[in-house]
DNA sequence: GAGCGGGTTGGAACGTGTTTCAATCCGGCG
DNA sequence: CGCCGGATTGAAACACGTTCCAACCCGCTC
């Protein structure tokens, strides 16, 4: 996916050095990946760490694209059963949740670190942006994800880049403490039902809500 | 709003600090909100500004709320006029985001303070969002905004924050340069559209969409 | 083999958020 | 008036992100 034609050892060595950041920031947070310490437990300068990576939120976003990619693994292997779209998005939001809050430091600093607004970084941010939304229109779908990039209507676009935005936000909230692992599932699902209408797709084709939402 | 009834004084040099970095913030923005210099120009001692703000994100958090307040009042004297509601909503969203680009520097800082991630800014940041819910609500409903609290149906409550997450999100990628002013309008646009239906309100009374939606 | 050039290293240096502390100020109280 | 306690001050100190740099290594070319 990465375009650039890197150096095997130089690749080698930035892998190394997001593969640390990670373990630094599950064991305590953002604070705790201390650019220093990242450095010497890779094995590399300082000076090196940051030739490859402008600023420790680069290094944490770098770690959310890498985290982002290894979902959408699980995600193609074990896609969100379901006969309704509405059942699928859930599923796969509920998994996306899941694997965030396995790991709440490192989840917490990598959101932390999409916030920092610098334009070259948010650039980095939107990949993961679009990972999430082919995900979600997959499973709206309900087919595998990817089939090298697949044309996206315009109805599903603004479907997935709004529940996109929806559970970004509530990771957001949840990183500061508000929100409960639980009450993300439900306003997930309350947020999918609302703009799928409870168990059904679109916004053409209404049918009468026979079955209970909750 | 406040419930402390905080000594005049200190109440007094407490909003110069934050008037003091609102207006470094417009100027260069979350770098240039140095606390030395902010306590300097408001004419207390560092450790003045550090026992009434917890950190530099705290402040910039405090201004956030003073801003939405200020939103508010802006709201309350000009209400978002509009037959429909989705009219409605999407106008207090547009005026909410003019207020954001108008000073974009401020916004991002602000923005960016509010993923700290720590516990204790997350209830402030929870503030704002509280008062953009009510924002959201009043304009759902054509009513003026605040008669002390009203109490808030499931449905308007879901939609409010359902809403307000996405705008916000939205104004994350703004910050980032990611969307531009007019993306940002669209696409809220097509997001209450989606949520409200193009034209009316709500889940059980579904109308055939007549009107056309672009 | 000598020289070249780019990446790497180790370490110093700088700026700024945050903490700490002794000295000081000030309003109220005996 | 003299004293107390809490807030404030000024300044130093610390931590960590970030920058800078001279020395060095290594693969390549002439």
């Amino acid at each position: 996916m990465s375009a650039e034609p890197l150096d095997p050892v130089l690749e080698e060595r930035a892998r190394r050095i997001v593969e640390t950041s990670i373990e630094l920031a599950e064991r305590g947070g953002f604070e705790a990946v201390r650019l220093r310490d990242v450095a010497a437990h890779a094995g590399v300068a300082l000076g090196t760490l940051y030739r490859r990576f402008r600023s420790k939120e680069d290094l944490l976003v770098a770690a959310l694209e890498q985290e982002t990619r290894a979902l959408a693994q699980r995600v193609r292997q074990r896609p969100p059963k379901g006969a309704e779209a509405s059942e699928r998005v859930v599923g796969f939001f509920a998994l996306a949740t899941r694997g965030m809050l396995r790991r709440p430091n490192l989840s917490r600093a990598m959101l932390r670190a999409t916030a920092a607004g610098e334009p070259v970084l948010a650039q980095k941010v939107e990949i993961f942006h679009d990972l999430m939304r082919r995900m979600v229109v997959s499973a709206l779908r309900g087919e595998p994800v990817d089939p090298v990039r697949p044309a996206i209507t315009d109805e599903e676009r603004l479907v997935g880049d709004l529940l996109n935005r929806v559970w970004f936000a509530l990771m957001m909230s949840w990183a500061g403490g508000v929100q409960s692992h639980g009450s993300i599932g439900e306003q997930m699902r309350s947020s999918v039902d609302l703009v799928l209408g409870p168990g059904n797709h679109a916004r053409e084709t209404h049918r009468a809500s026979g079955t209970t939402g909750q």
